[in-house]
RNA sequence: GCCUCCUUAGCUCAGUGGUAGAGCAGCUCACUUGUAAUGAGCAGGUCAUCCGUUCAAAUCGGAUAGGGGGCUCCA
């Protein structure tokens, strides 16, 4: 056997020339593929003199997903397994796991999923090879002339991989086969590979729901039914993914607003829209009522304008040709009719809002503008409608009716890089008074086929919203052509106590609308200007704001937030009158404290108080009350005993103006 | 909007063709115990709404409304 030089994870070796690197890494079963000169590859991949090898593990990045991928072969082979008269779509990895695509003769039902999940441990314990196969186009076409999707997709492999998926794509096209014990093929899938080197190294796998999905991602295509599975290098690692999911669900926000008393939504009102309750009242109060103060130092001037206007209005923005559907429809106002029907005067149609920026540049445009009054910034809390899709609302973070911290800075361009910059650090640390602490920033660039204004315009503001965000250190995303038709854009996006990413703020510079308005200011030169226009929103809406700090905190509000933020508890009766003084002192001291004197036991008034997740419980029996102070238990159980009183309303106050998590 | 699942007491849920049940919450009474549930009793539902099938519907079918999970969308 002749032998060949290469380089195994940067050691040269000199290995025999039918050596395949699933034998170079035969010892460590953590290897489940390679990167051979770069390009990830199977671990029975040929090698050849001077290949460079690397090891692939089944925890890196790269190892996931192809762990992920395999693992939905494995899941496609079941279905067709089970339900033998099943159409493939696509099965890609995705973040924690990765879905397939099918068209099913009837769609599945969570038993199906049962009996798929069972079908796939048989196939993972029978530990078939995945061998890759190259084929022509035209082979192809014939061997899975019953996979009407699959050559679909052999038909949009254009030259140089265009279109590329996880199916097709790169310069050769290849089919995967599953080989059975007897080496012979039991199962087969168009696919570009790479994969594990069989199906026993599937070591975790849970199908998770099922869903429908439009073919190719266009509502115009027929919908096909996806299954959605995670698969995991170790059952441990499954197991700590499902409790974070159980985790999630016990944040929810939908959840939390029930059993926290802050919102609801009638179904008397309609969909998306709803109502706080006195104790979301407090919360979404406090919130407003600091980003007010907050906006007041930042030179903000606060302005209001009406729910409704006439339609004029939004046709002079645009928003009427580009957004109709998405806003509710026209009331008409005094229209008179002729006894047969026909109009005889025709009415006013009137529109909810969707938006207040065409508002606010009526603000700007009541009188005549000077430079001297730039940057002129207006802000409001301002509740907007939009129609949105039945299908997208989501509880309060995604709802018809919502209130917008809105706010239009119209400034010179000169003035712009150093506006977008304060902006920029403003916002971030009002989202860090608010408890958000982990940020990174994108960059959304234009589009040109879809956009307006001038090239050295948008070339101006990009850079100028690039600087902006690399001063603040953090790490920067670019979304090339992500940006809207009118203007480059940044949004903030934070990461919650359990890792999961929101969008939060968008600042946004807008060529369109002061054109449209016709803005102008006196220049000092006494020449007429166009100002520039930066629409930002810090919490986008305070609804969602409020969900995502809800579901950031789990329920468990910092004080300065918290509804109710001390709740004395009386060891018996015989205490309440001496804490009902308390309660006194500590609302003289401007604390939202509350006595629980029900009939209930201590220990039960511990308990709901602790489900209701109250920051501070004053507790106080003989002996605290013969000293004249409270004992403390604190969310996490923690207690602190014989607080004098005035130390407890201290303790507490500060924790309330420092803004702190307690 | 599309696919799919769901809707029973204030909340969480049992109940798959023979005219409704539990726990918690609520109310009443008794009890008063130092850090996560005292006990007893009472009350509470035209089973989301409407239409149909059936001798008979919470249960089967359809429509509407609301909700969940996705897809598409998010100015």
């Amino acid at each position: 056997m002749s032998q060949i030089a290469i380089t195994v994870d940067g050691q040269p070796q000199s290995v025999a020339a039918d050596q395949r690197p699933t034998h170079l890494f035969a010892e460590n079963k953590e290897i489940v593929v390679c990167k051979i000169n770069g390009v990830l590859r199977d671990l029975w991949t040929d090698l050849s003199e001077g290949d460079v090898v690397e090891s692939v593990s089944i925890s890196s990045p790269e190892g996931l997903a192809v762990l992920r991928h395999s693992t939905a072969h494995v899941m496609a082979q079941a279905v067709q397994q089970v339900f033998a008269q099943t159409r493939l779509g696509i099965g890609p990895p995705i973040t924690d796991g990765f879905y397939y695509d099918f068209d099913p003769q009837v769609p599945f039902t969570p038993d199906d999923l049962e009996k798929v999940e069972s079908a796939m441990r048989k196939i993972v314990k029978e530990g078939q090879r995945f061998r890759r196969r190259v084929t022509s186009e035209t082979e192809a076409l014939v061997e899975l002339a019953h996979e009407p999707y699959k050559c679909e997709l052999i038909g949009l492999k254009g030259p140089a991989g265009e279109e590329a998926s996880v199916e097709v794509g790169g310069s050769e096209l290849t089919i995967y086969d599953n080989l059975g014990r007897d080496g012979q093929p039991v199962w087969s899938d168009l696919c570009r590979g790479p994969h594990l080197p069989s199906t026993k190294h599937i070591p975790a796998f849970k199908l998770m729901r099922t869903a429908g999905a439009y073919w190719r991602g266009s509502e115009k295509n027929p919908m096909l039914q996806r299954i959605y599975g995670t698969a995991w290098p170790s059952q441990d690692e499954l197991n700590a993914y499902l409790e974070l999911l159980a985790e999630a669900e016990k944040r929810d926000h939908r959840r939390l607003g029930q059993e926290l008393d802050l919102f609801s939504f009638p179904e008397e009102i309609g969909s998306g829209l709803a109502v706080f309750h006195p104790k979301g009242g407090i919360i979404r109060r406090a919130m407003e009522d600091y980003s007010r103060k907050r906006h007041e130092d930042e030179g903000y001037e606060f302005v209001y304008s009406p729910h409704l206007t006439k339609a004029a209005l939004f046709q002079k923005s645009g928003h009427l040709d580009w957004y109709s559907e998405g806003m509710y429809p026209p009331m008409i106002m005094d229209e008179e009719l002729h006894a047969d029907g026909t109009i005889k005067r025709p009415g006013q149609q009137y529109y909810m809002k969707p938006m207040n920026c065409p508002f606010h540049n009526l603000i700007f445009q009541s009188r005549g503008r000077s430079y001297r009054e730039l940057p002129l910034r207006l802000f409001e809390f301002g509740t907007v409608y939009r129609y949105e899709k039945s299908g997208v609302l989501h509880g309060i973070t995604r709802a018809r009716g919502f209130t917008q911290d809105d706010a239009h800075i119209y400034c010179t361009k000169d003035q712009m890089p150093g506006e977008l910059d304060s902006l920029l650090t403003f916002v971030l640390n009002l989202l860090r008074d608010y408890g958000l602490e982990d940020f990174y920033l994108e960059l959304s660039t234009r589009n040109p086929e879809k956009s307006v204004g001038a090239d050295e315009d948008w070339e101006e503001a990009t850079e100028a919203l690039r600087k902006a965000a690399l001063a603040q250190n953090l790490e920067l995303v670019l979304d090339e052509g992500g940006a809207a038709f009118y203007g480059p854009k940044i949004s903030v996006q934070a990461k919650d106590a359990i890792g999961r990413t929101w969008q939060m703020s968008t600042i946004q510079v807008d060529f369109q609308l002061p054109q449209r308005f016709e803005l102008e200011y006196a220049a000092a030169d006494g020449s007429r200007q166009r100002p520039v226009m930066i629409h930002r929103a810090l919490f986008g809406s305070i609804e969602r704001f409020f969900g995502v700090l809800t579901e950031h905190y789990s329920g468990a509000f910092p004080p300065w937030l918290a509804p109710v933020q001390a709740i004395a508890i009386p060891v018996a009766d015989v205490y309440t009158d001496y804490l009902i003084d308390v309660v006194k002192q500590l609302k003289a001291a401007g604390i939202r404290a509350d006595i629980d004197a029900s009939d209930d036991r201590m220990q039960k008034k511990v308990r709901n108080a602790q489900m209701q997740k109250i920051p501070f419980m004053l507790i106080a029996g003989e002996e605290d009350m013969k000293a004249g102070a409270v004992s403390f238990r604190y969310r996490n159980g923690d207690q602190k005993n014989g607080v004098p009183i005035k130390d407890a309303i201290a303790e507490i106050s500060q924790a309330v103006s420092d803004r702190v998590q307690v």
